[in-house]
DNA sequence: ACATAACAAGACCGATCGGTCTTTAAATCC
DNA sequence: GGATTTAAAGACCGATCGGTCTTGTTATGT
């Protein structure tokens, strides 16, 4: 009984990387195939079409994504800490294993946002769930007197995703200093602006 | 003679469009055709490959967003309105006619990075011609007396483009408000941290 | 041990992919 | 205006696409 359920697992989690590297249209039946080691029966018994794997696989990777921050914040005190913790867990998401593509977050939103519709919503849900997870750390930083009351956990959260996304995009073409940019810069702005003096 | 190169410019300029929404994967033959309602031959007459369409189609969308800047850069006196309007060129980008797919830059460094090194790589020279553009005006402030001595040109570029980009993609799933936040948060960074007193 | 059900193989399918080539139509040149 | 070049049409090609289905194999439950 567990056979099936490591192939099904198999054909997810080869597969998110090869759609977070290549995107949906990139990445074929043939090379999922090989990247699995199965043929067409294989992977059509657990899969009722491509679609289904890509969505399978989109969930996959935003939860292991999702596994990061909660895995590092975990060892974490206090909202400072974690905030800084989420700032260098992203700048380091692409070089863990099996993200190398990036993060399949923005990789989607961009692969799949005039040609999927379903991707397209599960990257927005995406999106907003990372946002709130953000923006509790936030309120929490405020509750507990840590944060300027003022502290606006939208302008905070927004920040840091689009900052950051951007930053691993470009480190995929040019160099990879940007990221470190996208962290001295939002370490400086949390600093400044949202911890009390 | 002219018939000629009116074709070619159209082909160009349907699929710089189309790739932009969709991606190279994402954008077949048949799409073109379509699009520019010519048929194989009248294609193939003008380009030798689908690639080769590909790649005029980025040169002409990355002069197309140069284009943006520099014509409303034209009526800037000063540094400080240059780097101002560049952020309001940037955050208008996804509203211009034919870049409803957002930024052809971030676009094709995701598309492309893993699968396409041509188009990765002219990505990545777009990249630093735009980051040279902007880094630029900010040795003309400093030159000028306008921005403080100490401004970082490559923090400064590079900020402002990893944080616009990001937005800009974010927008093509999520709430387009994330556009402001980028605008607001690098305005305030250039008046507390460039702008001289 | 045997029947049954789960799983994977791989032959097969039509559609579409990118690309070629011949033919026709329309400018251009002399 | 007749010859020649140039542009576009569209039939055609093999390869590959995503997807189906039958067949063989391997666990499993009794």
């Amino acid at each position: 009984m567990s056979r099936g359920l490591d192939t099904r697992e198999k054909i997810i989690s080869k597969s998110a990387e090869l759609f977070n590297v290549h995107g949906y249209h990139g990445c074929s039946l043939s090379d999922i195939m090989e990247a699995t080691n199965l043929k067409k029966g294989g992977i059509y018994n657990h899969f009722k079409n491509k679609d289904e794997i890509a969505l399978a696989a989109f969930d996959y990777s935003f939860k292991k994504v999702l596994r990061q921050f909660r895995k590092r914040l975990d060892h974490d005190k206090t909202p400072t800490e974690k905030l800084n913790s989420i700032i260098e867990v992203y700048a380091k998401l692409a070089s863990i294993p099996g993200m190398e593509g990036g993060c399949p977050i923005f990789n989607t939103a961009v692969d799949a946002a005039n040609s999927h519709p379903l991707l397209k919503q599960k990257a927005n849900e995406a999106i907003n769930s990372l946002k709130k997870y953000i923006e509790i750390k936030v309120q929490e930083g405020i509750a507990s007197g840590e944060f300027r009351k003022d502290a606006d956990q939208n302008d905070i959260a927004t920040l840091m995703i689009i900052t950051l996304e951007g930053a691993i995009i470009m480190s995929r073409v040019n160099d990879k200093s940007c990221i470190d940019v996208a962290v001295k810069s939002l370490k400086r702005y949390l600093k400044e602006r949202i911890y009390k003096k």
